[in-house]
DNA sequence: TAGATTGTTAATCGATTAACAATC
DNA sequence: TAGATTGTTAATCGATTAACAATC
């Protein structure tokens, strides 16, 4: 064990589709999963599936296997998504007004608390619990709020610009719907979603 | 070199990458680019980015770098998106049309041609250049029209079966917006989109 | 107890990086 | 030529897997 900066990057990205997992079989009322069946659902070797885990702690019982309810309260504290954490959601467009509409994101407890967007015509438009707020008070009100994570769903020519407004107002953690890299400090996460790249990473093997 | 199968899979996720780079500095009027200002842009090392390129021809010029437009169509050839590429959309919900009015993935490369949508109240209504029809009839438009490409924009519980469905009508590539890991045979490429498992694993971090 | 499954170790496998000859 | 950068090799680094003692 360690230092949680000794946990591979890589392990962590697998760690919310274990999550998501646990959660589906608890829907379904499943008390107990083994490795070995985490791991067929998923696609992923069941030693693979404990040596990440084993990172973190002992989570399991031998003969039996995890206590899905238990796992996956462990794995939401390690999270840090045991408590409603709030969003700013940069952008409303056709993709901000769908996210700020998606509550899939408040069931599994991410908050849209603020949306922003620089088109006049929207400021004051009401897609979800919060209204569209200038963009122009962005800066002032992330950093008021105390605003750790935001969702960037901006023109890409924008996103830079919004992007370093966030950093420089506290954020974090960056969700970019829009289509370039970010250059963000190194302490600061980025995660990238743009549906040409995935679907090109695919195109290859057609 | 050899057979393409022999390129890592890791390798072929950072083509998309280095091709939206490349996009941006050519609409930048960006004639040449060296293997180390594009690692720069995109936090890779100089070193990773010839490797890559390595395995499938020589594209530089030493004392130069990379001419920007050739390396392009390159990769562009490569990742099979040389030619417009026809996109089955499935579920035409809040996110399902906020892609179908994306002009960024018809800008790239991907036309969506089939909207599907298993409410009748939809049916009939023209969200971007095709009207949305009966999944009722999806499988055997799917066949017929050839359709080699799908995105997954349905509710968690329907997913699997449209999935099943469109593996079942000739489709190999799939792009899954629904916040479940689907079970298709190995030959079908699959690639998923969950906002809230990009949210998870960066804040792990905070 | 017998059967099953964990957590962990050591071995294997694969990816990244550093370095440099080739060459523009 | 001198300076720069590629493509490639070999070394390093890190991740995955197989195997098994521990134990429920």
């Amino acid at each position: 064990m360690g230092t949680s900066s000794e946990v591979p990057d890589i392990v962590v990205g697998r760690l919310p589709i274990y999550l998501r997992a646990l959660t589906v079989l608890e829907a379904q009322g499943q008390e107990i999963a083994s490795s070995h069946e985490l791991g067929q659902r998923l696609g992923i070797s069941s030693a693979q599936i404990r040596k990440d885990l084993s990172h973190f702690g002992e989570f399991g019982k031998q003969g039996t296997g995890y206590n899905v309810d238990y796992l996956r309260r462990q794995l939401q504290r390690i999270l840090k998504v045991e408590s409603e954490l709030e969003v700013a959601l940069i952008g409303a467009g056709d993709l901000g007004h769908a996210l700020a509409h998606y509550d899939g994101l408040n069931k599994r407890g991410f908050r849209i608390t603020a949306i922003f967007d620089s088109d006049p015509a929207k400021q004051g438009e009401k897609p979800c619990a919060c209204v569209i707020q200038d963009t122009a008070n962005m800066a002032q009100i992330l950093r008021e709020k105390g605003y750790k994570i935001a969702v960037i769903a901006v023109p890409a020519e924008a996103a830079q610009e919004v992007a370093d407004t966030c950093v420089e107002a506290g954020v974090k953690v960056l969700l970019n719907y829009a289509p370039i890299t970010l250059s963000v400090p190194a302490e600061i996460q980025v995660q990238q979603i743009d549906p040409v790249v995935h679907l090109q990473r695919m195109t290859y093997y057609l």
